[in-house]
DNA sequence: GTGGTCTAGACCACA
DNA sequence: GTGGTCTAGACCACA
């Protein structure tokens, strides 16, 4: 459900924040949505349940996750409707910025970007 | 020349250090160039001296950089020939995983990726 | 410079939260004052410093606290003047409503409270 | 009858426990008394009846309950004699160490505070 | 020197 | 079962 990549230098927790974050901003993860334990993601992913606390404590200050005393997390009812494509689209510039500038530095042309681009996708897709 | 960004939460050694790679992979910085010193730099930047001389030491550990007592430090020689393209593809596509995973959480589709890429791409000939 | 009462059942994080919100409210610590290093504290008070940690970060997030890579936390600028009289009152009025429910239950009278309170206050001028 | 806050930070099961104490220190809860049941308490706070029951074992355990089968519980008799005021007082001590410290962090001087307690008091009144 | 991240593991509160 | 708090301690990034 998630994919955490700790060679990445992104601290763990800020990989999972920003997972979570995108996945209630499409849709895939709706409001009311009972998010995975703590301990099942720690288990899972072999990292420390406090890793995983910490992201999720930081979602609820964030007003984007509910906690229900002895219950799973669940995806805040005002985490509404999903964004224009516009403002979904904003949430990968950073990532887009990162590539852009990787890709010149490397002088590489930018049809040759768009279809690593596009290679990279289709391996999703399996 | 570099761009770096503290909000990102990779840290800055590790941001210079993957630009200076990149750009002495590219043949943008070719053997015996001169970098930047590290005071100039630090300015420029507003970052501690000792943050960018840890990358360059990283990179003289490398191989990748001279050191040259009292002079500014230098592209090694031995970090020559410019690698094929497919060396140089390798080094973005770490990036490229993070962005397609980042699309595909927020529901973005293959060509409104493709389209923002462009756009970005764009943006940076200016 | 803060008290931590680990028997009382509130939890210690929390317990600092209030005092450095009360602290920055009256003035007591104003816009750019340094805060005690997280270790210091830490070995002031025996406790964890990840403990302490948790509330500055807290506070970081609230807006009231400034993080200095390298450097001690200081009070946030926009935390701003010394509110009023009133809005100091209102951070008091939850454990004013302790009091008179225990008082109450007690079956201690207003002037028996009054006078122990009076008795607390002067205590605390030695 | 009781008053539960589950924002305080105070765990439940406490602040239920104190007020048991505090009502049959004061004579409110008189030997004898039953207690409103497990059940009827759970839903009329919408708290989990566990909850509830830990407190009144605690309270058992302590000798200030009684449990008789099929029963509501009541206070035991040797949870007698009201005790002096002296010993009432010790009970609200510290709540009132907890107002005085954050008063006096808010920079309140002693009769804005005394003020606030009276008008507290006048409100329970209502 | 400063704060940040993470682990391993204990124990608590609540359902 | 759920999440929360805290400890002891390692190691990192930055000044």
């Amino acid at each position: 459900m998630f994919i955490l990549n700790p060679q990445s230098g992104v601290p763990l927790y800020r990989q999972l924040l920003d997972q979570v974050r995108r996945m209630v901003s499409s849709g895939q993860l709706p409001p009311g949505t009972a998010l995975p334990s703590i301990r099942d993601l720690a288990l899972l992913h072999a990292i420390n349940p406090m890793t995983i606390s910490k992201a999720y404590s930081l979602l609820e200050t964030e007003g984007l996750l509910e906690r229900h005393r002895g219950k799973p997390m669940t995806v805040a009812n005002q985490a509404a409707a999903r964004p224009q494509l516009a403002r979904r689209l904003q949430q990968v510039e950073p990532l887009l910025d990162q590539v852009v500038l990787a890709a010149r530095q490397l002088e590489i042309t930018e049809p040759e970007l768009a279809k690593a681009l596009h290679t990279k996708w289709e391996e999703a897709d399996e």
